[in-house]
DNA sequence: GCTTTTTTGATGTACGCACCTCAAATTTAC
DNA sequence: GTAAATTTGAGGTGCGTACATCAAAAAAGC
């Protein structure tokens, strides 16, 4: 049988309580008591049962997925799997709520973030651009008391421990080495296309991109990045021109999680060349593209791993376990129409 | 709130037993009864605490993962990853191990499947092939109350529900618009080598690979699948004979999942010819093959992943839940050089 | 046919699971 | 001797389970 907290106490000569202060690491213990339970715990071999230590807190875990108010069609996907596993672990007592930030603005973000209390949530995924004023924000949350982790966007520095995404950098390479390969050795160029390039993400995708393209693949000219700023008709006239001007071009990146205008604005040219596309993310949108093959591959990481293992990290950050790095390790995916 | 066990018996009319009784699909209450129950459930919104429940049966759950006694490096990693779980989910009273069958032998598989009680096993996923003495045995683990969930490998007829594991015909298919697109057009032929084409998800994979190539492209000719029968030397040879016989090869596809033999055969020829090799599973010698060139893609399922899910999926028939398939689906990864 | 006994079916009671919490008691420090 | 620092005890947390209870149905006795 496993020794549970009353044999911990019998083996450690001390009450049930001091063992529970001792557990969870709470003030107003004498050090050589607590040596005296740590050393019980390696002598009888206990292993708290987390399933009655969260019963008995009554109060199970609220986690919450700090996210931008308005975004993409990934950000949808997001959200959808957070409500899923929220559903999926009521019956555990773990709650899971997405909060939507102004993303645009890192002071209002910062606000939102300080308004965070302990009782509200245990801890939190953050997906934010890496402000000071965020990273402050996380800074304040974490003396609170409050859990944090980033997600799919990674803050610099030391919060980066426990990062729940992919490592953009690769992820760009890993679409050079399709845009290569796809493209077959043919000289000429390549579009970029994203939101804006202000973002961590597809600065970092693009830098992978072009170490690949330039290592590797050296019939390829990578040309400069094109901004759509989300607005359908800039992003059609700014095609239109690096069209117009580029009769070599081979194959169009597109680098952010949004894929919906820069498609229907490169959609007119399909015909009249042969061009590789190239998106990330997995939406509806890059689906129905990939299957009737406007878009040749898509490199996208999967929405309800990533949310699943935010909140195995954070638990295990709760009940101050550490979990392993490979389990939680999110996967770079690549998809064909073959394998949706 | 939420509404307890107590609150639905007062809701009810009735005791904490019957309620009880009612939520795990007992005997012994009336019909009338048990309706009164299930209106209340609903009124109330009740839901069960499934930690507390867990707690109070004492017992957690057991599951254990049917695998074959030997097998290549894939299925070290599966085991690898079993343990894992089985460390992760200890402190919820989650046991989780790997169960060792001669799976060359389906009769002695059948008796080790039969040996397995309700007392040990809760639950248990099994990797297996679909033999009618098999269906059987897993026939029979159900009617002795143990749940089972077919597991990489697919059980035809109706113990399919709940499968995790990939559809072999689309790994297939994905491995062969990687060998299409990575091959640029060039006429040529594919060598096509696997342990054995009698083992169904090679099959499924051969199937699906032909299919797409001879749809899509028509410049490349699949040859007849050379069968190594685990065996180095011999695999050896018949590769030597298939290069000798085919200076037009274009293309390797390695479709099960022990690329060693294999990838050491062909390695003498990579340098005089420009070949493109595709394996399958992600494993110590196919990532260290990628890394190095030697392969130029992996097609792949997430071990973590499978063993993950399988150990929820099971969970959830242990308490009679139902899981959202849309979670549970593998998926089919693609691995390059760039995003291993 | 009617009463008594037994069986069956339906429901309730009380305690335990392994841990947390908080007020009260004890020890220690000053 | 008092205040602060430690430690303890008792009473939860939501649910499962063994056993008790009690009514209704079946069987047995006369």
């Amino acid at each position: 049988m496993r020794p549970t907290t009353k044999d911990l106490a019998k083996a450690a000569g001390v009450s049930l309580a001091t063992v529970d202060r001792v557990l969870n690491r709470r003030t107003g213990v004498r050090k050589k008591t607590v040596d005296a339970v740590n050393e019980a715990i390696t002598r009888i071999g206990f292993e708290r049962n987390q399933l009655a230590a969260t019963l008995a807190r009554k109060r199970g875990y609220r986690f919450g997925f700090v996210l931008p108010k308005e975004g993409d069609e990934f950000l949808n996907e997001i959200l959808g799997r957070v409500r899923e596993i929220n559903e999926a672990s009521r019956s555990e007592m773990i709650e899971v709520k997405a909060i939507r930030v102004n993303e645009q603005d890192p002071h209002r973000t910062e606000r939102s973030l300080a308004r965070l209390r302990q009782k509200d949530f245990d801890g939190v995924a953050i997906m934010a651009p890496a402000t000071p004023q965020i990273r402050d924000a996380i800074r304040r949350m974490r003396e609170r008391g409050i859990q944090t982790i980033p997600f799919i966007s990674n803050q610099d520095g030391e919060e980066t421990e426990g990062f729940v995404g992919i490592d953009n950098r690769s992820a760009g390479a890993t679409a050079g080495r399709l845009m290569g390969r796809f493209t077959c050795g043919q000289p000429g160029s390549i579009a970029v296309i994203t939101d804006t390039m202000q973002s961590r993400d597809s600065l970092e995708r693009r830098l992978g991109f072009d170490s690949i393209i330039n290592r590797t693949f050296p019939n390829l000219v990578v040309l400069p990045s094109l901004e759509t700023y989300g607005d359908p008709d800039r992003t059609r006239k700014i095609v239109k021109t690096v069209f117009d001007a580029h009769p070599e071009l081979v194959g169009v990146y597109v680098v952010g999680s949004e894929a919906r205008a820069p498609l229907e604005a490169i959609e007119s040219f399909r015909y009249s060349r042969n061009l590789i596309a190239i998106a990330h993310e997995r939406t509806p949108t890059t689906v129905a593209a990939l299957t009737d093959g406007r878009i040749d591959a898509v490199v996208t990481q999967d929405p309800g791993h990533i949310v699943r293992s935010a909140v195995r990290i954070l638990r295990a950050k709760c009940e101050n376990r550490t979990t392993l790095a490979s389990q939680e390790k999110i996967r770079i995916e690549i998809l064909l129409a073959e394998n949706l």
